[in-house]
DNA sequence: CGACGTGTATTGTTGTATTGATACACATGG
DNA sequence: CCATGTGTATCAATACAACAATACACGTCG
């Protein structure tokens, strides 16, 4: 994996790393990052994204305790052997329950039909 | 307008005073809070979900400063005159975009295919 | 073996943001 | 008039994120 693939937005109100972890769940939970597959190191991270390396380390240690990715050590951080690469995808839309939810209630809120709001999201899909 | 008519969620990650604005932009958008209809005024809203005063009072100025309330002294904030009740659904649906280029990324990166996000969208969307 | 590359613990500082407590200015309305 | 209700300015407390600069323990690999 390239440190390219991460996107970091430094001046979003979420906090970097966890940008970070939650990318890394859906990547892994995607199959885009594979089970073993190592990851680029905290200095190669930080250096490319131009951010400190222990905020980098701070979101390895999260994905780390949550079994995401595991520590092999002198070489790095690698996604997790028990990760069976590529969930179900009724597991992995389930990840996007909560966001789902919440475009749901905003769209009521601005009383828009729902048939507007999927023909946008039909495009953004790219179908 | 009743205080309950507002989501406040205190443990989210959102602080609560953008909750509130973001929740009136909406409402106001969509016609659900009407030009001139006065608002539940700071105490009765901070009374009404256990928050500080001051936490509504800087939501109602900023929602002030942005043109979408007006002070009415002495009575309260109300929804601006200027602001038309309802806008366009080009409008409103323009208000959503951010949280569905989101979501969109989201599911690429969970290698989600289109139909089975839209289908679950569909449901929540109450059609 | 030994230079190098892992991640990380530590300490301190900075900047920012959120929330809270209090007191105040102001207009309404009986 | 004046009690009551507006919103809010002000100051303090707290929390958090990020950065910086080291130093360390541990493996790899030439």
């Amino acid at each position: 994996m390239d440190a390219s693939l991460l996107t970091i937005q430094p001046n979003a109100p979420e906090p970097i790393y966890r940008q970070i972890v939650e990318q890394l769940r859906r990547l892994v939970a995607g199959g885009q990052l594979a089970a073993g597959e190592l990851l680029p190191s905290v200095r190669e991270v930080a250096g490319f994204h131009a951010i400190n390396p222990m905020t980098v380390s701070r979101a390895y240690g999260l994905a780390e305790a949550e079994g995401l990715l595991e520590r092999l050590r002198g070489k790095g951080m690698a996604v997790a052997a028990t990760r069976r690469a590529g969930q179900t995808e009724h597991q992995r839309l389930a990840l996007l329950e909560p966001q789902m939810v919440e475009l749901a209630r905003h769209a009521r809120e601005l009383e828009l039909p729902a048939e507007p709001v999927l023909r946008r999201l039909t495009r953004l899909l790219g179908d």
